[in-house]
DNA sequence: AATGAATGAGTGTTCATTCAT
DNA sequence: GATGAATGAACACTCATTCAT
């Protein structure tokens, strides 16, 4: 999709960076050594540090959503849609551990910056997407009653929970193997 | 406890700054303006900024576990136990919004500091306190058999993911309305 | 030799800042003041203040052993080398007295910085080139016999001794005047 | 002599700290952490810290000043008082090298400060005593004719010079060896 | 599109010194 | 005499950003 070539490696380095180090400890100075390119290059290409950072978190999130728009394809069931969430999300980190960390660690960052707009933007759609597939079901009445936002943290919650622990080194359980179990508990936890 | 009044002022303006601005952009003189107190004062008694901000991690989660501790008085069911664990947890957040926001965002940078073996220590007596409240329940077959770290993350994980969000204000319920919700979800998830 | 020109001035700023206010007391501040460089201009090209003021000492010795090597190619007998040693090191500091004080004053400090091991190479280096010149007529039974340390301060101790005192302003007779004296006593103190 | 322990004690920590780091580095957190007294008391009896490098100058130069004295007393020629201004001086450094050490890198800097004058006042005495010592033999046309400072340097400076570097451990010759060799060259250089 | 020298406000930190107890 | 909390000017150094080439 991206043709420069350039602007990926840069995007690449920071990301390595950004995970290695943190967003506020990685100075341009780390992802140019990285990338390879020069100081101007970067600033040619990006405008600014932020912009690198809302860059990576973007292209971040797309990844997730295009693995769960994927899977929406071939969900026709309350459970599959519900299980989708969590095992698509945890199929993601598992893949993609430094997106994860960066994207689960900066959120605030980038909604505070420049670009905050235009993540919140990016987000509200992701966020669309998924009651736009779950709002039959539940109009249905395949779902427990309670505040959409709660419902959305009753899903994703453990495994955002426990996806941060792994990702920093603190689980004994491998994240791939909890799949399942995450997936059914969610499933249990929002079925009327 | 603490006799020292400068000390307990340096680390409350700390406190106010972190939560306004973040970790990252609070600066020794931001904290030194708000303290009243002089720079000097800060490195006497703290030695760098790192250690500050240790303290304060430190003294967050200590009334957090104060909290829980009193609360374990009382619980004497499996129920009780794992509710008390959601509600207390809440209650907390309620009431203290600032540390809460700083311990849940700062967490990997004060264990990855010179203080972070401290930290962990701290850390590690707090689950086990945990644990052993739940011990006996769980060789009663109380719960669900699941690895103990999937466990923790399942009753307290739709917790933090709305706690994150409440706090970032971005949910629209509010939290403390919650408290009985994800506490009964909590529960149903884990009982056996 | 040098294309930098900007690197120059920074050397040729540190110098007379130094050789006024002594190394410890020489601020970055001051050097980029009279450089007319900015901070970041200093740190761009050398990284850190230790680091310039090894640059600045290594180029004051490459001067002096630029003088000594002319010498060596018309030196044509033991007198004439020993006398050399002398004569050019008093030529040497009449002429750059700043570079004079400066080096005899920080050698302990270069050589316990970062840069340490490469002031010890050059050093090594010169001293090779000295000893080479004199080996022969060493052999011949031109000199006294004495340990070649002790042959080394026999040498130059004198001319060390009242340059420094004539580069603190505490000699009354004037440095060039004394290049015959201490050139000849070098020469009856180690003449066999 | 002194009474007070605590400022002898106060000075033994100074000249310790001193010969470790030098004395740009030494700050008075460290004396004070090695004296085991309180930076109050630092201040009770020294009033600042030029002073107390002042006050361990000053001890440091009567030391080799008493030493000389006393061999005054049984030096009855000329050669014998040459010999006495090197090997007195090789005594003192060997059997004090950190007070050497001290002195020998710190004179500009004790004659920069406040206590300058002082200091170039107790220089001035202890330079009269040893001219007066040599004055006799002098006029007698005992030494060859040169200029004062110079005949000071040709006499002292092979010992200052091999001296430093023995402190440094540059060296490979130990000083105490050196005793006589100096002691002769330097008479062997002087005498008429 | 690329380069990298130059900029300078801002950061954490040090340390001699003061002074109330 | 002794203590140590408090002070704040001064410092080395960082780093995002600009711009001429």
């Amino acid at each position: 999709m991206a043709r420069s070539t350039r602007k990926d490696e840069i995007l690449q380095a920071a990301l390595a960076c950004v995970s290695e180090a943190g967003v506020d400890a990685t100075t341009i100075e780390m992802i140019r050594d990285r990338a390879g390119a020069s100081i101007g290059s970067l600033y040619h290409h990006f405008g600014n540090k932020e912009r690198i950072i809302a860059a990576l978190y973007l292209a971040g999130t797309e990844q997730y959503a295009a693995l769960l728009e994927q899977g929406f394809a071939k969900a026709d069931s309350a459970e599959a849609c519900v299980k989708l969430l969590v095992t698509s999300y945890i199929d993601w980190v598992v893949a993609n551990p430094d997106w994860a960390r960066f994207v689960l660690h900066s959120r605030g960052r980038v909604e505070a910056s420049e670009m905050g707009e235009q993540l919140r933007e990016a987000n509200q759609q992701h966020y669309a997407r998924i009651y736009q597939a779950l709002a039959g079901y539940r109009e249905q009445g395949c779902f427990k009653s309670m505040p959409i936002d709660c419902f959305a943290s009753v899903i994703i919650g453990p495994t955002h929970d426990f996806s941060r622990n792994w990702l920093a080194g603190r689980a004994r359980s491998d994240l791939a193997d909890c799949r399942e179990l995450f997936a059914q508990i969610a499933w249990d936890s929002v079925r009327a």
